[in-house]
DNA sequence: AGGAAGACTTGGAAAAATCTTA
DNA sequence: TAAGATTTTTCCAAGTCTTCCT
């Protein structure tokens, strides 16, 4: 689906940026290759050197770590921190040990019961006995899913109060407790010089920094802009010894120091796949305690956790203070906000300082405020996107706009009957929401130019930013949000053009053209047609509104996930642009209902077809039967309206088919699709039969005769049976969750057959479908790595013809499009230590992988 | 009323991760 | 398997909008 990247609409800043981009690619080339000629040898020697190396490095590895960790454990801790950090591991380490002790009473007994009852649920065989019985002590080996092992999901969207608690001001937690904060660490002196007037000279290590720092925008626009040089020229000059010789920038030469940054950045680049991970797991480790606040007793991740560092101010534009220093915040400067009960958490890391305040708020969403190390203003500190605290406002935020879809008609009466207004603000008022309505302005509010850059939105568009071509063309020319710069001719309505020419009338360039208004009024007028519409809203309504309409031209039940989104460039909005492929950067996505694109949660729903939509949306809640529905329950029964217990499935009908009393025949194939729920935990399964002699005629395009020389039917079948036997081979500890779909769909293509691409497997449980969702193509960006105690459902469907599908009007039924036939198989696993456990398997077959294709085994 | 403070969203740039290609 | 391309994540600047204060 690649279409054409670039086309003939030239995009100033893209291309700009290309030109850019080829040059520093020249000049790197240039610079590489200049080093390669020169140190060629040197270099060759180095990585003979390296080669050799690294088969000792490997031998050594092994005996370094030992070494290490016998060091470690003979140092003796230097630091109180270090003690508490032991202190606080053991104890969580105790908890866990005592938890884990506990839950395996819990399974004995339950497996007790089980036995008695002679069923096990899917949970039970979690606890197979995978090791020799040879063992002295029998000693139960329990896999099973702690809160390390995956992330727990805030379903925030299934309570009945919904994103209520998204709301501004309302209550968001009874119970709330996180770890604080992590601080920058410090500024590590390297001791390399400057060049003063072709004279090297060592910096004090105040001086050294803010040096480095200025190494940091080699490269950048920020390197030759007047205001970044003169801010950072004074913030050096303060910190420099007295007497010191340096005194002029231009003699300043800082190209050691820069090419030590660069240096250190290759090293970091250059690291093994090994160091980069294990890197990657320590760092983990450490910034894990912070990284997570308990709101309700539910684990939510959290956003910038970390404190800025310290650095030099990037202000975008003209912004008068870049280039000056973003001090370091220390615990003084922090208010953190915390649950009564809470523990408050220890500054870490910051020896003799202490948090400025803590305050216990329940109704902000913030986890900590901080004074800016520079600007006047508080920063804040809250949770990542993917939480129930950001996801509810975010949730209102489409509702919003979902709204406004509704009445934007009587806004639009109401100010093309307002522009004729006598009043002037009235005038101005409607004009000004014309903008904003057509043009998806932002509203503008006014700023401070000694304080920051001279952008503007549309209440503070001043006479200089508009050209009027008769009869009725506004030029628009400005700097809007990040000075980015916003150039558009719209023609507009007539009325529009002639109340804009009465506003400019007599003014000077820099006066405002909308002088009697302030985005407060503009906002206050909104207020009329909707208790919670403000300017902003007609943004977040018209892009999605471009949005949807970019997507209706997709197949949307296809892949979701392969698509590049078309957009609009969401400034101009300008229709031409739309042709452009893009990525969906933050900007875009922060447009997208989250169904779309954000919550991994939402992602089958939006894969399932409309109609299945649909019905997601209207029917009941999801059930969850949890433990106290004992015994063995048919898990489709009801489940989101299915009405009866085994989904039945012939011919081209690919899944979810309803039973009826329809005989088979001789010559068909049927899918059967039990489901159970046993003691809360559900297993799934299905496989597909052959009914009688199945000899369809082979269909030399599809089909290898030579390979199968009964049927389609039974190629059909086959092909699905090893597509979802090669994907099982892929299930251990480590494996991606989206590397099951390529082999899939790999097999199938092998087999001339087609993945259905509308449904997926899922993880299994107490919830019926719960996450991960496990579609079964190629390419697919779902998320997760198996650990040992993962339980999931892997279930391709193959198609003979073509992959799409039709949903019958009962709602549930899909079936090929094309009507040929469609084959499935399911089970479910287990990820075990080292390898997996089919958990359906049948009574007597060997548990650890899927049994060769025997078409004996599905002949009815 | 209107300006400042406070709180929260939006969005660009760059780094990191991942995928593709030769 | 490295280089290059593309996507995702991280970081933090810069908006909007509500509430508070005088």
């Amino acid at each position: 689906m690649q279409t054409a990247m670039e086309t003939t609409n030239g995009h100033d800043k893209k291309d700009k940026k290309e030109k850019k981009e080829k040059k520093e690619k020249k000049e790197k080339k240039e610079k590489t290759e200049a080093a390669e000629t020169g140190d060629a040898a040197q270099k060759e020697k180095k990585d003979k050197a390296e080669g050799k190396q690294k088969k000792e490095k490997k031998d050594k590895k092994d005996k370094k770590e030992k070494k290490d960790k016998k060091d470690k454990a003979n140092k003796e801790p230097k630091e109180k921190k270090d003690k508490k950090d032991k202190k606080e591991k053991k104890e969580r380490k105790e908890k866990r040990k005592l938890r884990k002790e506990q839950k395996l009473k819990q399974l004995a007994d339950q497996r007790k019961k089980a036995h008695k009852i002679g069923l096990k649920g899917t949970k039970m065989l979690a606890s197979k006995k995978r090791k020799a019985p040879a063992q002295s002590q029998p000693e139960l080996k329990v896999l099973m899913k702690t809160e390390d092992d995956y992330e727990p999901v805030n379903r925030w969207w299934e309570r009945e109060d919904g994103a209520e608690s998204g709301k501004r001001g309302a209550k968001k937690w009874d119970t709330f407790e996180h770890h604080g904060l992590l601080f920058a660490p410090d500024y590590e002196p390297h001791r390399v010089p400057l060049i003063y007037d072709g004279e090297r000279v060592e910096l004090p290590p105040e001086a050294e920094e803010i040096a480095y720092y200025w190494t940091s925008v080699r490269g950048t626009p920020y390197e030759t802009k007047d205001i970044f040089i003169k801010n950072f020229w004074k913030t050096f000059k303060e910190v420099l010894p007295k007497g010191s010789k340096i005194k002029d920038f231009k003699k300043c030469d800082f190209s050691l120091m820069a090419d030590y940054r660069e240096a250190e950045r290759q090293k970091r680049l250059n690291r093994t796949k090994e160091e980069k991970e294990a890197e990657k797991a320590k760092n983990a480790k450490e910034t894990e305690w912070f990284s997570y606040a308990i709101v309700n007793g539910v684990r939510e991740k959290l956003g910038n956790y970390k404190l800025e560092p310290p650095q030099l101010f990037r202000g975008r534009g003209e912004h008068p203070k870049q280039g000056l220093l973003k001090k370091r915040t220390f615990p003084e400067s922090v208010t953190l906000n915390i649950g009564e009960t809470a523990c408050v958490p220890k500054v870490v890391g910051m020896p003799g300082h202490a948090w400025r305040d803590v305050v216990h708020e329940n109704t902000v969403q913030w986890i900590a405020n901080f004074e800016d190390g520079l600007l006047t203003e508080a920063k804040y500190v809250s949770f990542a996107a993917t939480s129930g605290l950001k996801g509810q406002p975010d949730m209102l935020k489409y509702d919003r706009a979902k709204r406004l879809v509704r009445i934007i008609g009587s806004i639009r009466t109401s100010y093309e009957k307002m522009w004729t207004s006598r009043n002037v603000a009235d005038r101005q008022k409607a004009t000004a929401t014309y903008f904003i309505d057509k043009l998806a302005l932002r509203v503008g509010g006014e700023k401070d130019t000694e304080e920051e850059a001279d952008t503007v939105g549309c209440c503070s568009l001043r006479v200089e930013h508009l050209k009027l071509t008769p009869p009725h063309t506004v030029h628009l020319d400005f700097l809007g949000k990040d000075s980015i710069r916003y150039t558009n001719s719209v023609e507009v309505a007539k009325q529009v053009f002639d109340n804009v020419q009465g506003f400019i009338k007599g003014k000077k360039q820099e006066d405002q053209v909308f002088d009697k208004i302030s985005p407060a009024d503009l906002n206050e007028y909104f207020k009329n047609f909707m208790e919670d519409l403000s300017a902003k809203v007609f943004r977040t309504y018209n892009a999605s509104y471009t949005l949807q309409d970019e997507l209706n031209k997709f197949d949307v039940s296809k892949r979701l996930h392969k698509h590049k989104t078309h957009l609009g460039n969401s400034e101009t909005m300008d229709t031409k642009e739309a042709n452009k492929t893009v990525s969906l950067g933050t900007s875009k996505v922060n447009y997208m209902d989250p169904r779309l694109g954000r919550l991994g949660e939402y992602r089958q729903e939006f894969v399932m077809t409309a109609g299945a939509r649909h019905r997601a949306n209207q029917g009941p809640p999801l059930q969850i039967r949890s433990e106290e529905v004992l015994g063995l329950y048919p898990s489709p029964l009801n489940y989101m309206g299915f009405p009866k217990s085994v989904c039945v499935s012939a011919n081209e009908v690919i899944c979810h088919g309803i039973p009826d009393s329809r005989p088979l025949q001789e010559g068909d194939i049927v899918n059967l699709d039990v489901s159970v729920c046993h003691e809360g935990f559900h297993a799934d399964l299905n496989e597909t039969y052959f009914i009688g002699q199945c000899d369809e005629e082979c269909d030399t395009r599809t089909c290898d005769a030579a390979q199968h020389p009964q049927s389609v039917s039974h190629h059909l079948v086959r092909s699905t049976y090893d597509a979802l036997k090669a994907s099982v081979a892929l299930i251990r500890p480590g494996t991606l969750y989206r590397q099951l779909g390529g082999v899939i769909e790999a097999e199938a293509v092998k087999r001339g057959c087609s993945v259905v691409t509308a449904f997926c497997g899922h993880g299994v449980g107490r919830l019926f479908h719960g996450p991960p969702d496990i579609p079964h193509f190629k390419k697919n960006k779902t998320v997760g790595l198996m650990k040992p105690g993962h339980i999931f459902t892997v279930e391709p469907m193959l198609n003979l013809g073509k992959s799409r599908e039709r949903l019958w009007p009962d709602g549930w039924t899909a079936a090929t499009r094309d009507g040929r036939r469609s084959a499935q198989f399911e089970h479910t696993f287990l990820v075990t230590e080292d390898g997996v456990e089919v958990l359906t398997a049948r009574v007597g077959t060997d548990r650890s992988s899927m049994p060769d294709y025997d078409p004996a085994a599905f002949q009815r």
